[in-house]
DNA sequence: GGATTTCATTGATTTACATCAAAATACAGA
DNA sequence: TCTGTATTTTGATGTAAATCAATGAAATCC
């Protein structure tokens, strides 16, 4: 709570990637960065807009939307604080194919792409994280895609919901689960309508699979579930 | 063609990734690559299995598939010389989510993945192509994955198309493109059924935007299909 | 507290696409 | 050249999920 340098360190090692990093290397990130305030429903980016760097949420939520000529969008991914999104401006020439909006109020840290890069072409610890950072995203991305390839409706909300569960619990235990935000973000996120994900949960919860009671799921026997994802 | 290693440098040039790299750096990556040489359909590594390296394709084509529980699987990308696959594991613990198989015969050269990070550590500039070259690996995907969540499939399929017009072509031309493998594969990586592929393909010729002629389209007016692919 | 807006559910209908089945074409080998 | 195999096309039918249209339940505001 002193300076705004300071503050800019603070959450810069609040994000995963730079937890712990060489601190000569987070001041110069620091230097370069700027903090910036969103509230709820603000577009924090929009698509077709220059990449100018690597956003990195310290607070609040954000949604990253993909939207058709048509006026149609979805919800493309959900950034809660600590993960960053943008890497795309990375490569530099291409513009955002992705809209960014805060979900609520939010505080985003932003690294200009150029500093960065002069960074992480003298700290290669620094450019080793930020590559198993963009493998594990493209991890992801391969994951979300094979969901939306081959699997059912169905089988992406099981999947989604067995995700979500807090730590690696085993056996037919009963979990709970306490959906980040309002149903239909979800819904968009794997690709289906609010409609098709209200109807699907109720299927689940009439297999006596889950029990939803508003914003909480809860599992009544997690091999179960594991077992109908493959169905 | 004297000895392996020289022949492990010269298909290490020629990958887009490594091309005009400090030779030094050349040289060690050389040591712990291995060419691989496989027969059209052979297996290069399965769903399932830990992640070894970076496959660098020096010869030939191969698609990667997405597989699921019942036996379906999809076509999720196709890798022709000079580019790469299996960045994921580059982030050490996740296996394969995709299994790699050669379409033509084909010549990898495998880099291990503790060699790479090794060599990467010290070479920043191999550091920052690689990050460039997953940063737009990260922008493919999130393109596929626009494609799947709010295209139709005509769509896609025009948009495909356009992607593999030679080069920026301009104006009302006519360009032919030329499919680089069957187009039931195409079909697959544009998650459409090969039926379905073919219905499009034929109601594009009958509405005269394009010309079907075994595995080459005729374009017939670039910027009327560009606009098509908008509605 | 009610009024208003946002969010979620439920039902009826439509549609884009898959599936199944068969014919037509292209291609390879003998 | 014929002959079998792989690929593509065409047709008829089925289905998962979207859309349209209300209604119901929460949250938010005055």
């Amino acid at each position: 709570m002193s300076g705004p340098v300071t503050s800019v360190l603070q959450a810069l090692s609040g994000v995963s990637l730079f937890t712990g990093l060489d601190p000569s290397a987070c001041k110069r990130l620091a230097e370069g960065a700027e903090l910036r305030d969103f509230s709820g429903g603000d577009v924090i980016c929009r698509e077709g807009d220059p990449g100018t760097g690597l956003h990195l949420v310290t607070k609040g939520q954000v949604k990253l939307l993909l939207q058709a000529g048509n006026g149609h969008e979805k919800v493309f991914d959900l950034i809660g604080a600590g993960a960053c999104f943008g890497e795309p401006s990375l490569y530099t020439d291409q513009p955002h194919l992705v809209t960014a909006e805060a979900i609520v109020d939010t505080q985003l840290l932003h690294v200009p792409s150029a500093d960065l890069l002069k960074v992480l072409r003298e700290t290669p610890e620094l450019a080793l994280r930020v590559i198993k950072g963009l493998a594990s995203r493209i991890y992801r991305r391969t994951h979300d895609l094979k969901s939306y390839m081959l699997m059912s409706g169905t089988q992406r909300v099981i999947c989604y919901l067995l995700h979500e569960v807090p730590f690696e619990v085993e056996g037919p235990a009963e979990v709970s689960v306490t959906l980040p935000v309002r149903k239909g973000l979800i819904a968009s996120r794997l690709n289906l309508t609010q409609e098709h994900f209200s109807r699907i949960l109720h299927e689940l919860a009439a297999a006596t699979l889950i029990r939803v009671e508003g914003q909480r799921v809860h599992i009544r026997d997690l091999s179960r579930l594991r077992a109908a994802a493959m169905s």
